[in-house]
DNA sequence: AGGTATTCACATGAAACTATTCTCTGAGTTAGG
DNA sequence: TAACTCAGAGAATAGTTTCATGTGAATACCTGT
């Protein structure tokens, strides 16, 4: 017995030596090649480059609208559409920091504060974006427990302390709409009547275009003093961005041929998302760099393209609360056996799961609105189909291929850590 | 045959409710002079 | 008497439930030829 013991232990721990030896024999490779990035940082969503190709002509205009701020004088409230990664943020930070350079080297009172309003639980309610732009004030204010009013009256107060002309960019400004509805822009647009001494610009931006029909028109009105329309990009243009930021990012000779052509033509397919073409190449990089390669071939480019699909999918899932995990659960379960199902007996597999969980069942009203989430997650595909007589319903598949629902599938099994087998 | 009424199985909207988190306020308690 | 503690009221917010209404096309039924 003991023995045995011992002939175990000591096969455990040759076993250990030599995978230790493998992984310092990884390193040790790993650091005599060179990494084949020389600033990575380049690469990501918030770097603002020296020069952002493409967009000369909505850098001039942004900096038209906005210039008499320098002169003191109120500039018209600007409005910015445009679908995501086609540079509106990069363009309006990049103009908004020139601004400053100039108002800095002058000692002109002005003030510029950002504030992305999709961010959870930071800025995505009317009194939280005042409690976020108050912080860039320097006065902190609970996350909750005081009346808007109140909010309000310290934001007055903070901001007409002396005069100044303050710029606020409200980036993704629809989320703010979707969940507060009217009142909070309202509020905000109708700001400089309340305000003695300091003057407010309000820049919107927004990446449906759609947006403003639900608007309150006077609000639509005054907040689209101008506007301005961010064009998607097309392949060309996205090469030659990932030309500009790969010879950045990358050693010199890195790059094989044709790899960011078809890194531009993977994002042009995707409605011109830049910052998506930018995720993907370094992507390939890092896998380039991780399997020791001294370019960046197609090969790496192709599982860049799986592997970040995957990763959304996986991430996607690992963020939703239990309830939904619960309903994807039984909608993996179903299409087991069929190729399409419907919400009906999504309702009736999960009340079952939830038993089986220990969770108390939502009502079939609430399952319904989970099965729209999931859909916009892009988990579940559930469009409305129409069965005549046999009713209205959900027809329900999976978008992903059967590799990443095993993951998710087995993700799930944790997550629910579901007591007797769920066959 | 062609028209229109019905029907099904949910989708969707609105309002109300519940639970949680947090501040403010004032009454009660305690410690120190 | 000042400092501290603690419960209760009030507010914002997220997540749900309840109730009511809407929806689209297959099917059933009716009408006129």
């Amino acid at each position: 017995m003991l023995n045995r013991r011992f002939l175990l232990v000591k096969l455990r721990l040759t076993l250990w030596v030599k995978l230790l030896g493998e992984v310092e024999e990884f390193f040790e490779q790993y650091l005599s090649q060179d990494s084949i990035f020389s600033n990575k940082a380049a690469l990501q969503a918030q770097y603002i480059p020296n020069q952002i190709v493409h967009r000369e002509e909505q850098q001039q205009q942004v900096a038209r609208v906005l210039a008499p701020v320098l002169r003191l004088q109120k500039p018209s409230n600007l409005f910015i559409y445009g679908k995501t990664g086609t540079g509106k943020t990069l363009v309006i930070k990049q103009v908004l920091q020139d601004i400053l350079k100039v108002a800095t080297g002058r000692a002109l009172p002005i003030k510029i504060v950002y504030v992305n309003c999709k961010l959870k639980h930071v800025a995505d309610t009317e009194y939280r974006l005042l409690v976020q732009i108050l912080r860039d004030f320097g006065k902190s204010l609970p996350t909750t427990g005081l009346p808007t009013e109140e909010v309000y009256r310290v934001f007055y107060a903070a901001l007409d302390e002396q005069p100044l002309q303050l710029v606020l960019v409200l980036d993704e400004i629809d989320e703010l709409i979707g969940k507060t509805g009217n009142s909070a822009l309202y509020n905000l647009t109708r700001c400089n009547t309340a305000l003695l001494k300091t003057r407010l610009t309000l820049v919107g931006i927004c990446n449906n275009i759609m947006f403003t029909d639900g608007l309150d028109p006077r609000i639509k009105s005054s907040l689209s003093e101008e506007e301005l329309i961010f064009p998607p990009y097309n392949a060309l243009q996205l090469q030659s961005i990932l030309q500009q930021r790969s010879s950045l990012a990358f050693r010199s000779n890195v790059m094989t041929q044709g790899v960011l052509e078809k890194c531009a033509a993977f994002a042009a397919r995707e409605h011109g998302d830049a910052r998506r073409a930018l995720d993907l190449l370094r992507v390939a990089g890092e896998l380039a760099d991780r399997a020791i390669s001294s370019q960046v071939l197609i090969e790496h480019l192709d599982e860049a393209e799986k592997k970040l699909e995957k990763d959304h999918h996986l991430e996607a899932v690992a963020n939703q609360p239990r309830q939904y995990h619960a309903v994807l659960y039984a909608v993996c379960k179903l299409l087991e056996q069929r190729s399409s199902i419907f919400t009906g007996e999504v309702y009736s597999r999960y009340q079952f799961i939830c038993s089986s969980a220990s969770m108390r069942p939502l009502t079939q009203r609430r399952v319904s609105d989970i099965l729209g989430d999931l859909d916009i997650l892009g988990l579940v595909h559930a469009p409305i189909l129409s069965k005549g007589r046999y009713g209205r319903t959900r027809q329900i598949t999976l978008p992903y291929g059967a590799e990443v629902q095993s993951k998710i599938r087995s993700m799930l099994d944790e997550s629910l850590a579901l007591q007797h087998a769920e066959h």
